[in-house]
RNA sequence: GGCCCCAUAGUCUAGCGGUCUAGGACGUUGGCCUCUCACGCCGAAAUCCCGGGUUCAAGUCCCGGUGGGGUCACCA
């Protein structure tokens, strides 16, 4: 890798704080993270919480908590400070107003005063004049520049778009692919800073990843395609703009990007299920990546050690949780039983799990060996639903809105942040209510959906203790299982 | 739809012009081991998307097609 020496490597992660640890997040880190441990380089973690409509207070801890628990590390980060702090994008907004500023004092960017339902109406008569793809016409571009900042100034709200050539190409280097060329006429004049002042994705990580010094931009191949927009700002600003190296995206069975609706995409579901967190590093590893020879089964440090651009292959890998099991097993079984007793306990037979269970089927056991056997759904992954196929049925409702349904619920506990049984019950009774189905008939699905059987502790507090993503996953399955039925 | 990316078994991949009658792994499947089950071991079925070139020689290079994917937001 000689021609990476150039400068030194500093290469980060940059997440947004929108929802759980995804899995896609862990992909990406972990190969930054093993590019700058083979480089004697510098890994860094970056928020990117620069939308503050979808901004949850809790998930950086989640995405922080599951980026170690899955062994990468940063040398600088929001937690651990650094040099080119700060690491949030949100304490940021004025660097990147200043920049924002030299853009428009050199004639690369203009302020925009349109409003979202003019930008609608554009986007409406693009697609009726069957223009490819839809644009913004520039209008507010043609605004004499001292009239739009007088009339900013006045509170006027806009937002700030950069100039975008009318022709000609703008190429790039992959460093996996070669070089990708990209027409100025697919472009658009891309809002680079909100009508709220905070950036976009596009101004923000230009200009921090070049403060910031870094060397090589590692991320998915969703970015190729606004890419050029990147390669233009570097040049606006006359700055050198890092490597583009573009990993394959996680693929869902049906080869389409890795998605909630059809696998479980939180880090925490496989930490849940029982998953070692050295299993699912080494799964996500050998996505896209080989480790030569006829190898699959490597440490960190091997793949460290070993780790080469060369070695990614760039079809679109299917994240396989049967492939993934396989390999949690490898791990297992590489444990002592003294070890594996100890990954138990760490993993759910310890006093807080007990704490939270315990309330649950206190009344409800005669020994305490009762125990197991009333709470076995508590610790296993999926569950059957073979037994409760006469049951699954709500009277008067089709099967195909009774699935239907489930999944649109599901889609409900998605946009809570927590899970607490008081807010699964409001979800899920303003459910009953939406559809106009009895909540005895909806919860009864609900209580064989999440624990596979007919009978358990209160449902809500029930769902609660097995956890949101677990819930989720299992509900998936439930209208999975419906819609299968005959 | 425009543009871009990709293309070895159902899935993850090796292969970087001849050693490929294509290797490994998951899954499937047959058997062995064995008090059961699992592990382990041995075996099997299953792949180079299609068509043109280039070359003495193509899974490997080039072009076209097809297929799949991504992207076209005041989200990242």
């Amino acid at each position: 890798m000689a021609d990476d020496t150039q400068r030194p490597v500093r290469v980060r992660v940059a997440p947004s704080p929108t929802g759980d640890p995804h899995v896609g997040t862990g992909y990406i880190a972990l190969f930054n993270y093993a590019f700058a441990q083979k480089m004697g380089g510098k890994f860094i973690l970056r928020i990117e919480d620069t939308d503050q409509n979808r901004y949850r207070a809790d998930s950086e801890a989640a995405i922080t908590d599951a980026l170690n628990w899955l062994g990468v590390q940063w040398d600088e980060g929001p937690d651990v400070g650094g040099d080119y702090g700060p690491y949030h994008q949100s304490k940021r907004t004025a660097i990147y107003q200043e920049y924002c500023e030299k853009l428009l004092a050199s004639g690369h960017a203009y302020r925009c005063f349109c409003t979202p339902e003019t930008l609608a109406e554009i986007r409406e008569e693009c697609k009726a004049k069957k223009i490819n793809p839809p644009m913004y016409d520039r209008r507010c571009k043609a605004i004499d520049a001292a009239e739009a900042k007088k009339r900013a100034d006045a509170g006027e709200t806009c937002v700030v778009r950069m100039v975008i050539p009318r022709d000609g190409t703008i190429k790039f280097e992959d460093r996996l692919r070669g070089e990708v060329e990209i027409s100025a006429s697919q472009i658009d004049d891309q809002v680079l800073l909100k009508s709220d002042g905070f950036p976009t994705y596009h101004l923000a990580n230009v200009v921090d990843d070049y403060l910031m010094e870094i060397s090589h931009v590692v991320r998915a191949e969703e970015w190729i395609s606004s890419t050029p927009k990147h390669v233009l700002l570097y040049q606006y600003f006359g700055w050198q703009a890092p490597e583009w190296v573009h990993m394959p995206l996680l693929r869902n069975n049906n080869k389409s990007k890795i998605s909630k609706r059809k696998n479980p995409v939180s880090i925490h579901y496989y930490r849940d299920i029982g998953i070692l967190p050295d299993a699912l590093r080494n799964f996500l590893s050998i996505m896209g990546y080989s480790f030569g020879g006829d190898r699959e089964v490597f440490s960190l440090p091997e793949m460290i050690e070993g780790f080469s651009w060369e070695r990614v292959s760039l079809g679109g890998p299917v994240f396989d949780q049967d492939k993934l099991r396989w390999m949690n097993e490898q791990y297992i079984h590489a444990l002592s039983p003294e070890e594996l007793a100890d990954a138990l306990i760490e993993w759910r037979y310890n006093r807080e799990r007990m704490v939270q269970i315990a309330p649950l089927i206190h009344k409800r056991i005669k020994t305490l060996s009762d125990f197991a056997s009333s709470t076995e759904y508590m610790f296993s992954g999926d569950v059957d639903y073979a037994p409760f196929a006469e049951k699954l049925k709500i009277p008067e409702v089709p099967k195909k809105d009774l699935w239907k349904g489930l999944l649109e619920l599901v889609d409900e506990y998605d946009k809570l942040i927590g899970f607490e049984a008081e807010e699964v019950e409001a979800v899920s009774r303003a459910f009953c209510e939406k559809k106009g189905w009895k909540p005895k008939h909806v919860f009864g699905l609900l209580r064989i959906g999440s624990t596979g059987r007919k009978a358990s502790p209160p449902l809500f507090e029930t769902m609660a203790v097995i956890g949101k993503d677990i819930c989720r996953r299992r509900l998936r399955e439930l209208a999975e299982f419906i819609k299968k039925m005959k």
